[in-house]
This record gives structure tokens, C-alpha cells and sequence, in this order.
DNA sequence: GACTGATGATATTTTCAAATATTAAATTTT
DNA sequence: AAAATTTAATATTTGAAAATATCATCAGTC
């Protein structure tokens, strides 16, 4: 069965596929009654414009590329539903490739999706990612591009995040009146803006109330469960055990709160423990998790709805507006 | 910055855009020394032939269309995952939709993947979904698709399950084994064939250790965490209280989870309970929970290599085989 | 040596479907 | 009847690829 198309119904009609085509798109230089005529037909023959011929024409398309470090992530999986809400209510589709923490399948990604002509991209960056040269390019070409989440700094687009900053200032405040002052810190790549930006959030926080920062209590590492659970181990091949931990993310917290079970050490009793996203499994397991909730899915329609408005035209392409979600800390057993 | 054309190439070399075409595509009619020179400009001008225009000529992308019923979900975003894993590979990408469980959205994403002329469907339906009319048209423009999960038995293609009557069974005797005798069940859509079966599994296994089926264990509901509370919660109101659960899937076990230990009883002294699908919070729950692992991230990358199959006509689309996955249970301390 | 046929190399035209710019015809107004 | 207006046809554009055309050149034949 094939696509009905304009010459179809112009062969039918004995008219024009110009005709067709202003009539379908209700120019004002056609007689109504053929118009009508022709509405009636395309319904009859149920007839659908291709976007493909469409989009050669106008070099562009309905569709909006994403990409993202992990499609699996409660994190982005949750925003991904939120972008592809919004963006099926505006007429988009969503393209989504995974960059599996690799900077270059994020770069081959990015090349890829700019070549089929997406509208617009929205991107969080791999925990690899420092140089932006392929996100450059799309600012050159005029592609709108919007980050969420993990960010290049460097790259002047509109940005959806949290404040880190902030929000890690309060969950390791928390820590302190909790009346913890041995606080260590789990944090991830120092390239990351997330992770920088979390870092300076906990040393604010010390620094607040008087507490010294010793290098010594903070580890790098990935942004994994393994990460969590090797650096924990390292603290416990260093005989430095801390009465409190603040992670970078809960996959990170997770990987410590095992190490620390397995050392036959109580949460919140020997050591407390906060994480940062909110992860489903954070509220389950036992004792559950203080944690800093994300909100990933409203993160996520936000950053299609301005992606929507700069394709669109509704924002100026220069506009670099940050939008900063507030990040909301859940207290619960872990501290 | 305009992108390279094949006419681009072809004027700087003041040769015509069809040698320029051949050359790039290694026809044999073409000069070796042209060819050189013609790759050589192309590479230098980074030149990417338009997938838009190949694909207007062509009348197919390199884009698969995926359908679930909602991306956030654990099972379904890690199908994805492997399926945007092998499609990465073989040069496709990964056009994603929800339909939220509904069945009119899942007919508005199918056909407006299809007018996109994606190269093939990877689908798992919604709940409620029970004509396949959508499905019959695709087939009948001979565009692969492929089933995962949830599928739709009158419809003749590939699927790819587990074998949920099986798994389901081995479930409810591990369940007995354990000594219970008064097993509730808490199922699903009963248009659903994933439901039917893992019903069906039940039923056998009491069948085969002789206990009776007593239609007041069986609550129906949907697939959400709140039917599982839901179900649980109607248990309690009726005073019947069973000595264990086989959940039709880990949200509802989860719903029933919360009810129970609300309700101050204990897992597994006084209730036990079995999941299905083994969502990675079913290990993290005190106690973690038993359930039937299903190989989603396998599934995915099994769905999308079979399409691919198809896609590249390596498989003739009447070769409409099921693939059936190994569904394995995973003892926990629920049971 | 002229002619035929084959082959090699490249050019021209058409195709895909829609949108749009230009042109032309028909109709109405002055 | 000329000018203005309405309406619709024709031609072009988008980029790649395929079908077809052109034009040498060379081998073989009479």
C-alpha cells in the first residue's frame, strides 16, 4: 500500500499539486470551494505529508536529539520522560543516543544527529566530556542546544541544573547540626561542573561553622556505585572513619552504605550518610537514605519546553537564560 | 555555516555531482585517479551525504521506532538501553515514545513513527491496549516490527518474552515448597497476555501440589505500585489474610510490600512475597525481596538485532519467530 | 580505411514529495 | 477596453542516487 500524496489528489481533482499543497495549507489565493474539495479528498485518501520531502525542503525537522550518559540512570530515564511529555504534546519526536560515559560516542552522537537535522539537542554531558568543539559546532550551524543536569561551563546555552552549590551547602549543614564535625566528602571528575560545584558546597559549609577541611577525609573518584564502594574501602585501609559522608550522587552513597554494612559499621549510628538525586532505591533501602531530591522529570520538561521556544523562535538564540531548580533535601534515617 | 553537497564537490573538481555520487558509492565506471581526488575533497570539505534527501528517494531512514509504555520504568529503560546499545552499532538510532499506558497515544505514536518512515518498530504495549489494527497496517506496508515483553498475540511477528506461565510456576512452587498453602494472586489486565500467563502459572502450580484455587486470593488491578497497595489493602478489609503473595510484577509485590508493613506484619514470618521482573529496588528493600529475574537489557538487544535482521532482509518477514528467554528466580528473604 | 560493436568515463535528466516563486489565465472592476 | 484582482498552472528548489544519454577510444571485421 503506498502513501497517498499532493499528485494523487491533484490527478484526482484534475488540478494542480501547487494547488493541492496551498489549499492543504490554507493560502489565501485559493478559491474555497476548492479547498474544500481538496481537505475532503486528502481525509477521503487519508492522506499525510511527508516529512521527509519536507524536511529537504526547509532543512529541517521535527525532531529533538538527546543525549545522555545512560539511558537506564533513574536520573535520565525519568527526565527523558519528561522531554519526550513536552515534546509530544508540541508535535516533536525524540531521537536518543547514549553516550555511555564515552566523550567520544558522545561526539560521534552529537555528529550524527546534527547530520539528520534535528531541531534541537538537549544534552547532559559524559563524565569524560571537557572539551565542547562538537557543541561549538552546533552554535555555529544555529542549532539550538540546551544542557541539562551536567553542563559545559564554557558553552553559553541555556541551561537547566539545580543548584549545587547551594543544596549541598544545606544537606552538609544538616550533617553539622546533627552534631557530626568528621564529615567526609565523596566527590567525582573535578571537571565536572556538578561535581566541582558540590565540592564547594561542602567546604562552604564547614567553613560556615568553623570546622576545618582536611584533605585527607575527601576522595576522588567516578560517579558509580564502585566508585562509592572503593572509596569507602580506601577510608577503611587508611583507619580514617568518619561519623559522617557526604556523596557527590546516590549511586556513589549506595556503594558506600554497602561498604560500610559489609564493615559491620551502623548507619546512622558509627557513620551517617547523604546522597544527592533522590534515587528510587534511596527511600528503600534500610535505614533509608537522607538525600538531596533532583527533580528529574520537571527538569526534564523544562528543558524541552525552552528548547521548543528557541526552535520555534520565541526565545533569541542569545538569550543564554540558566534556569536553577530548587533542589530539596529528604531527611530520612541515614543521619 | 552551510553544510558540503555533492555539488560542492563536483564544481570545485569541475566534474558533474553524479560522478562525484558514483565515486563516493565505489562504482566501478569511475576513474581510480577521480575517485581519489573526489574522496580526498570530500573528507578535506567534510562532506556527509544528506540522510534526508537519501532517505526521500529511498523511502526508508535509518531510524527505529521504539513504543513503551512508560521510559522511566526500570524494566523498560534498560530494554531501551540495549536496544539504542546494538542500533549504535549498526549505524541506526533510536526514535523513543511512551504511551503512558494509553492506547489511543500508542496508535498516534505508531503512526506518526510510520509517516516518519522509521525503518522498523520495537514495541511494547500499553495496558490497554487490545485491537491491533495500528500493528495490522504496519505489517501490511511490510515494515518490520518486533514485540518485546508485552505483546500482541494475534499479531503475526517476532516477539520476544519470557516464558511467563513457566517462570510464573516455578515462582508459586517455591512458594509452596516453603510451606505456604494459602497463596494469594494479584494479576493484571486480563487482555494482557503477560498477565494471562503468569495467572495461568499460578494456577498450574497450585494444580500440581493440590491445593485449591480460591477465586477470593485473586485480586485484579492494574500494574502500578497503587494497585499493589490497593490489592493488599482490599485483602485486609475482607480479613483474608494469606500466608504468602505471587505479585504479577515488582510495583504491584512493592504496593502490596508498603501495605503489609503498614498493616505491622512481617515479611516473611507472616506474609511472604514473590515479584516479577527483579527492578533493582527489590534488591535494596529490607528484606530484599524474591522475584523473577527478567533479562531486559538482553531482551532489548535481542528485539533490536532481530529488526535489524529483518530491516537488512536477512530474516524473511514471514519467519515470524518467538524468542523465549530464560526467566530465573532469585530467592531473596521475602519467602 | 571505413564501419560496427564494445567499453570506459563522464554528463544529463529524472526521481523522490512538498513548498514556493513565477507566470499565466480567467474574472471582475473601473 | 484597459486595469485590477482572483485563481491556478508551471517551473524551480531541496540533495542524493539512479536511469539514461553522450562521447570518446579501441578492437575487430569486411
Amino acid at each position: 500500500m503506498r502513501n497517498t500524496t499532493i499528485m494523487d489528489i491533484a490527478k484526482k481533482l484534475k488540478i494542480s499539486a501547487s494547488t493541492v499543497s496551498r489549499a492543504l495549507n490554507n493560502y489565501p489565493d485559493i478559491n474555497e470551494e476548492t479547498k474544500k474539495q481538496v481537505k475532503q479528498l486528502a481525509k477521503k485518501l487519508n492522506y499525510w505529508p511527508n516529512p521527509i520531502a519536507r524536511s529537504l525542503k526547509s532543512n529541517k525537522t521535527n525532531v529533538i536529539g538527546v543525549i545522555v550518559p545512560e539511558i537506564k540512570h533513574d536520573f535520565f530515564s525519568s527526565a527523558i520522560s519528561g522531554i519526550e511529555e513536552v515534546a509530544y504534546h508540541s508535535g516533536f519526536t525524540i531521537l536518543v543516543c547514549q553516550s555511555n560515559e564515552s566523550y567520544e560516542r558522545e561526539v560521534i552522537n552529537t555528529n550524527a544527529l546534527m547530520h539528520q537535522r534535528v531541531a534541537g539537542f538537549i544534552v547532559s554531558i559524559s563524565q569524560t566530556t571537557t572539551n565542547g568543539d562538537h557543541f561549538k559546532a552546533l552554535i555555529d550551524r544555529k542549532i539550538p542546544l540546551v544542557f541539562f543536569d551536567r553542563a559545559l561551563n564554557k558553552i553559553s546555552t541555556p541551561k537547566v541544573v539545580i543548584d549545587d552549590a547551594k543544596s549541598s551547602c544545606v544537606a552538609v549543614t544538616h550533617l553539622i547540626e546533627r552534631g557530626h564535625k568528621k564529615i567526609a566528602h565523596f566527590t567525582g571528575p573535578s571537571a565536572m561542573n556538578i561535581c566541582k560545584l558540590r565540592f564547594k558546597g561542602y567546604k562552604n559549609a564547614l567553613k560556615s561553622a568553623n570546622l576545618p577541611i582536611s584533605e585527607e577525609l575527601i576522595r576522588y573518584g567516578g560517579l558509580q556505585e564502585s566508585d562509592g564502594y572503593a572509596s569507602m574501602d580506601s577510608l577503611l585501609k587508611d583507619n580514617l572513619i568518619p561519623d559522617a559522608i557526604f556523596a557527590v550522587n546516590d549511586p556513589v552513597a549506595i556503594g558506600a552504605f554497602q561498604r560500610i554494612k559489609e564493615a559491620g559499621l551502623k548507619i546512622p549510628e558509627d557513620i551517617a550518610i547523604v546522597g544527592f538525586s533522590n534515587n528510587k532505591i534511596t527511600s528503600l533501602i534500610e535505614p533509608p537514605m537522607t538525600t538531596v531530591n533532583q527533580p528529574s522529570f520537571e527538569m526534564g520538561k523544562k528543558a524541552a519546553e525552552i528548547l521548543i521556544d528557541m526552535i520555534e523562535k520565541k526565545i533569541k538564540n542569545n538569550q543564554k537564560k540558566t534556569v536553577v531548580f530548587e533542589a530539596e533535601l529528604i531527611v530520612r534515617k541515614s543521619t
